[in-house]
DNA sequence: ACAAAAGTGTTTAATATACACCCATGT
DNA sequence: ACATGGGTGTATATTAAACACTTTTGT
């Protein structure tokens, strides 16, 4: 039998897909791992590990989370299980495997959870494997290990499709934000320019922004009025309407 | 090691929440069990067992479900990961997996799967352990094994959900169908009424509906017109327009 | 004074909603 | 002839989309 003092399911792994949003574009919370002992080559993963024999998904998550990143008090969200017998098919995957893992040749299925953290939430630190955790911006160019880089995208599909129809993407700001952050998000999201003036009406009639005396300070423009999100309204409305249709 | 020579991976099923519609209400697809050895009490529970070691999560789905239903061909979405390591808690649900589990004690987390079937394809059958597959009403009075009803529960929001903005349950009907069936459906998903000017309406104007020169025979009333889904119509607008607004 | 982003309103088109009567058939 | 469900249209309200100029601030 797979099991060993510590507890550790090797069968069962989850990993965390954290989206974070700097003002122009969205970002990915990813691990750096070193790929051999004493080798200086990296390579960048989602966090993640193998659950504990008795752990809830949900708190395996929150746990694998906080022990990476130092993230505490994240809402994540299940999207998707990852099952491919060949999942870990990069030899560097491999190899790596065999360095931390009781187990390393066990077939493990991934539950995927993802979530929306300011960025300045993240207090970087290093870790036992993870050497550091960091933002990454989402392009062509990211290649994470295993499998993550199909998680990923998963994942931004997920997002896309929620926030059609839910405002999510609350997480993703300071408390107090202007409207053209908001609308900066969106379009970092979907990829699109979207219309100032409806943009600004669509938001302002769902009454889900509470209007703050607060204006910036020191912009060399007309300052922008800050705006906060409005929970127990969203709660109401929410399921019910739709808020964007693009 | 868990491991065996029938392949059989103990730490990972998947299990299968198949809807039908009988014209009247949503059915659940179960499968009937035997608690004890010779005992005639029986209980019910979704199809689903655990997977092979060397096998996607679809196939396996797949697979089971063909092998306790016999239903082959069926588009099954994965919906949720089901992972409570105490999923298990009832007596005669521990006894019967100490009857027909090499492992019967292994934490075993289910990736729950859902889709939606004509009544007919059906074709009703015995199997190995689960004596018998068919209809079941979905109500209070539902009590299935394990944490099976939970599993329905989540698998009934994730389908409201995803009826609120597409067109899915044509595969709920039969090839050719009238608009009141149609509205029949939608009425039993939802659990309301509709109008059904505006719900023709809706639907018509989506031209995802090819009207057909059949009428219905036979019936003591005007025979209403009978109708087919586009497919390729439906591929076309698919996840740009909502298709309900309840 | 200029640059930079904030903020604002109207017109038009599309969509959603509410609502009541006649039609074709079998018995 | 009557019971049954099929089928239809209009008026009103709501929401979406397109579109351009003025305001406030820092330099």
């Amino acid at each position: 039998m797979m099991e060993n003092v510590s507890g550790i399911n090797p069968h069962v792994s989850v990993d965390c897909v954290i989206f974070g949003f700097d003002g122009e574009s969205l970002k990915l919370l990813v691990i750096e791992r070193e790929v051999g002992e004493g080798v200086s080559k990296r390579v960048n993963a989602l966090p993640g590990d193998l659950i504990k024999d008795d752990e809830d998904l949900n708190s395996a998550a929150a746990r694998i989370l906080y022990e990476l990143t130092n993230l505490a008090d994240i809402y994540l969200e299940q999207f998707f299980t990852f099952g491919n017998p060949l999942r870990i098919r990069n030899p560097e995957d491999v190899e790596w495997l065999r360095r931390v893992r009781a187990f390393p040749n066990a077939r493990v299925i991934t539950v995927a959870y993802y979530s929306l953290v300011r960025l300045d939430k993240l207090a970087p630190r290093a870790s036992s494997f993870a050497k550091m955790a960091g933002w990454s911006p989402i392009d062509d160019k990211l290649k994470l290990a295993f499998d993550h880089n199909e998680i990923v995208n998963k994942a931004l599909e997920t997002l896309r499709y929620k926030l059609k129809f839910q405002p999510v993407g609350f997480e993703l700001l300071p408390k107090k934000f202007t409207l053209s952050q908001l609308q900066k998000l969106y379009e970092a999201i979907f990829g699109l320019a979207l219309d100032k003036r409806n943009f600004r009406k669509k938001f302002l009639n769902k009454k889900i922004l509470i209007p703050l005396q607060e204006k910036e300070i020191g912009v060399a423009h007309k300052p922008a009025r800050y705006y906060q999100f409005d929970e127990s309204r969203y709660r109401e409305i929410s399921g019910k309407e739709i808020l964007f249709n693009i």
